[in-house]
DNA sequence: ACGTTCACTTAGTAGTTTCCCC
DNA sequence: GGGGAAACTACTAAGTGAACGT
């Protein structure tokens, strides 16, 4: 491995980088100069980092065919590195950065729109008071999306069903209305047709053979080909959210106001297109025109529309592997960085704040002590029409309950309704600040920092350092944890420990950080599963021993230690895990004879009435000897567990059964690995910590000082994501 | 000075694909 | 080689924070 390319770290010139205005003084002639200093040494590089890639161009030379062959193995991103000729280094360039302007020229061919509605069969109906009724297309659609929802808890909720309701009331309001009935209470609106319709499409769809959706698959990425790049400054792009958001029913996350409203089918002409001013302005579909054309260079989006439930704007941008993005994340965690010079101060400023006898300086800093302690968020103030989530300045009076001496319990919905509860101790000063905030007349429903908002904070911050602000605290708190974590891992072990050491690391943060996910369903059960299996690998390797010292007794005398666990297995012990052993042998194969009996069902047709006969008589005899034979090894097993000896094969030998026992110790010890990773990982999302918060240089640094494959660290997106990182951070690259 | 708008990051989940075990 | 779980991706909602408009 090429140690100048490993070595060489990125350092941003200036990150000030001026928002907005100035649009004129920007650096231009930036992206040129990047674009050809870089392609005279990208072969060299390649060549110097990876010899397959030199090898690879010589290949695609050879045939038209082989071309073609390349190209589509590229498009389906099934090599790592297949576009990499064409990759964008701007890393290696990290002066040019800056500025205003993002792009000189920006071509690309407009968005993608979900196809058009496809209307119910005749034979499929609402039925409302018991009786089927016919609708305009426009209201049917709407029925579509709650019917297909209707199993799901969504469909419960009364909140999601009155605004469903009341949206598709003012549908019919709009259109021709229903002639069958006056459509005027939800609960006489009978769904289940509709349900039932669409559960069986998606269980056709899920039952397809595998040629066919595998042609399917293709025939859509033709379809959707020339929407997935865009051109930059004459570089090829990938664009990310090229289709535009179906129609449907608003899912809002937790209790949110406006959950199940309808949401719009988005036309052409709601649309802005931005585009190079030279660029070719893609055409609108058929009868339909855009809405506006901008020349915005100043912008990275490609198209934009403004969704008709929050008023939000919904923007089509580059994908994640972009150079936008890549910029972007670079200049953050350098902020975050830029933070460690004054994290001191910053600290010993809002420590002697806590006791300022101006209240808005104490609120001030007795929040920035939260933001900084315990990662919390800005908190900014939300509408009435939004769920009631709260962040670090809109904590209420309710959200926090102290326990002197000095404890706090949080309890509030944080981002996306995710719960945030902690019971922790804090600085005694920031206790009785707390104290005087929830003081009287304060009640329950008001502020806890009445004086406070994020762009308070934020001032407060750009007074230490130019672009602080409440977030760049949990970027640096979250990769700060993550370099502590790491160097506490020793470098010894195989890659699989030291994946799960990363993994234990990745968790603190993302713990600090309150990233939370639902239990997965089979969770409980999975883990149950897994501790009888390691019982079971136990029981195994201790029957083994055993029969070491049936070999040869005076093997114990030799190695107490190692035969020391042959007294946990007791008779009672041993009796039950072989009538669970047993137990599931026979279910499993059960199980199996069930699945060949429906199999040959299946082929029934294609075959004659006798050798269907025949095959099923094979098939049974054939599982009458397997289970005759399992119920032989039971009855052993049984009889071998009263009496807790065991039969001697004659292919036993002190040094074969020592093999075996060692296997089973790998296993055991895989096995609890796996089974320990899953239980403090079942509520906890590693994911948003390692895509957000943790330089992705760390992760590089670990890989290469711990001979990890990068690939056990980073899935192919992220590789691609932080391709930037993998490229310009060592060994020895510090946060 | 303050609410609104705009542009961007951050977030969990639903759906799809891959992997792994028998 | 098939089925279920784990891994990964696509999707889009929900934040932050600066600039804008009044």
């Amino acid at each position: 491995m090429s140690q100048s390319i490993v070595k060489k770290e990125i350092v941003v010139g200036d990150l000030k980088a001026p928002k907005r205005k100035l649009k004129t003084e920007a650096k231009e002639p930036s992206t040129k100069k990047v674009k050809t200093e870089s392609t005279s040494t990208k072969v060299q590089k390649a060549n110097a980092k990876k010899g397959t890639k030199a090898v690879k161009k010589e290949t695609v030379k050879v045939t038209k065919k082989e071309v073609e062959k390349e190209v589509k193995k590229d498009s389906q991103n099934t090599d790592d590195n297949a576009e990499d000729e064409d990759t964008f280094k701007w890393w290696e360039n990290p002066d040019d950065l800056n500025g205003e302007i993002k792009w000189e020229t920006l071509e690309h061919n407009g968005v993608m729109f979900p196809p058009p509605y496809e209307p119910l069969p005749k034979s499929v109906k609402l039925y409302y008071d018991g009786k089927p009724v016919s609708l305009p297309l426009e209201a049917e659609e709407v029925t579509g999306f709650f019917g297909a929802l209707l199993e799901s808890e969504h469909a419960k909720n009364p909140v999601f069903q009155k605004n469903f309701f009341n949206d598709f009331r003012k549908v019919l309001a709009e259109t021709s209305g229903c002639p069958d009935a006056d459509i005027t209470s939800f609960d006489k609106c009978d769904f289940s047709k509709i349900y039932q319709y669409y559960d069986k499409k998606r269980e056709e769809k899920k039952a397809l053979p595998s040629a066919a959706k595998k042609k399917a698959k293709e025939e859509r990425e033709k379809t959707e080909e020339m929407y997935k790049y865009c051109i930059i400054d004459g570089r090829k792009e990938q664009v990310g959210n090229f289709h535009i958001e179906p129609p449907g029913l608003f899912r809002g996350r937790g209790a949110h106001p406006k959950t199940g409203a309808l949401k719009r089918r988005v036309q052409p002409e709601d649309i802005t297109l931005n585009l190079g001013k030279e660029s070719p302005t893609p055409t609108a579909p058929e009868g339909h025109k855009w809405g506006e054309i901008r020349h915005d260079n100043t912008v990275g989006w490609l198209a934009m529309w403004k969704e008709n439930i929050m008023g939000n704007i919904k923007y089509v941008r580059l994908s994640q592997n972009s150079s936008f993005k890549g910029i972007s994340d670079l200049k953050k965690f350098e902020k975050a960085r830029e933070l460690k010079q004054h994290v001191d101060k910053i600290r010993t400023d809002y420590t002697k704040k806590l006791k300022s006898s101006m209240m808005i300086d104490r609120q001030i800093a007795t929040a920035t002590y939260l933001i900084d302690v315990f990662a919390l968020r800005a908190g900014g103030e939300k509408r009435d029409d939004e769920a009631d989530t709260v962040g670090c300045c809109s904590l209420r009076f309710e959200h926090i309950f102290l326990k002197p001496p000095n404890t706090v319990i949080f309890d509030f919905l944080g981002k996306d309704s995710i719960r945030f509860y902690q019971e922790v101790q804090v600085d005694s000063q920031v206790f009785k600040n707390m104290k005087i905030f929830k003081k009287e007349p304060k009640k329950p429903g008001d502020d806890l920092f009445d004086r406070l908002d994020p762009s308070i904070l934020n001032k407060y911050f750009q007074g230490f350092m130019t672009g602080l602000t409440a977030k760049v605290f949990r970027t640096y708190n979250a990769s700060k944890t993550m370099q502590d974590q790491l160097d506490l891992i020793p470098n010894v072990g195989t890659v699989k420990e030291k994946v799960v050491a990363f993994n234990a690391a990745n968790r603190e943060v993302a713990i600090l950080c309150n990233h939370q996910r639902t239990i997965p369903k089979a969770h409980q059960a999975g883990v149950q599963k897994l501790n009888e299996k390691i019982e079971e690998m136990i029981w195994q390797k201790i029957k083994l021993k055993r029969i070491m010292l049936q070999l040869d007794k005076t093997m114990k005398k030799k190695d107490l230690e190692y035969f020391e666990e042959i007294e946990d297995l007791t008779k009672e012990k041993e009796s039950e895990i072989v009538s669970r052993w047993s137990k599931n042998e026979l279910e499993k194969l059960q199980k199996r004879f069930d699945r060949e009996k429906e199999k040959l069902k299946y082929q029934k047709k294609e075959m004659s009435a006798d050798e269907y006969k025949q095959k099923m008589a094979e098939l049974k005899e054939e599982n009458k000897k397997k289970a005759e034979k399992a119920k032989e090894t039971i009855k052993q097993f049984k009889s071998e567990a009263k009496s807790q000896k065991y039969e001697e094969k004659s292919s036993y030998t002190a040094e074969k059964l020592k093999l075996q026992i060692d296997k089973l110790e790998e296993r055991i010890k895989n096995t609890s690995l796996q089974l320990k990773d899953k239980e403090e990982n079942s509520a906890v999302s590693l994911d948003t910590s390692k895509m957000n918060y943790i330089d992705p240089r760390l992760t590089v640094m670990f890989s290469k000082k711990y001979d990890v494959p990068i690939e056990k660290l980073f899935t192919k997106t992220l590789r691609e994501k932080f391709a930037w990182a993998i490229e310009s951070a060592g060994a020895d690259w510090k946060f």
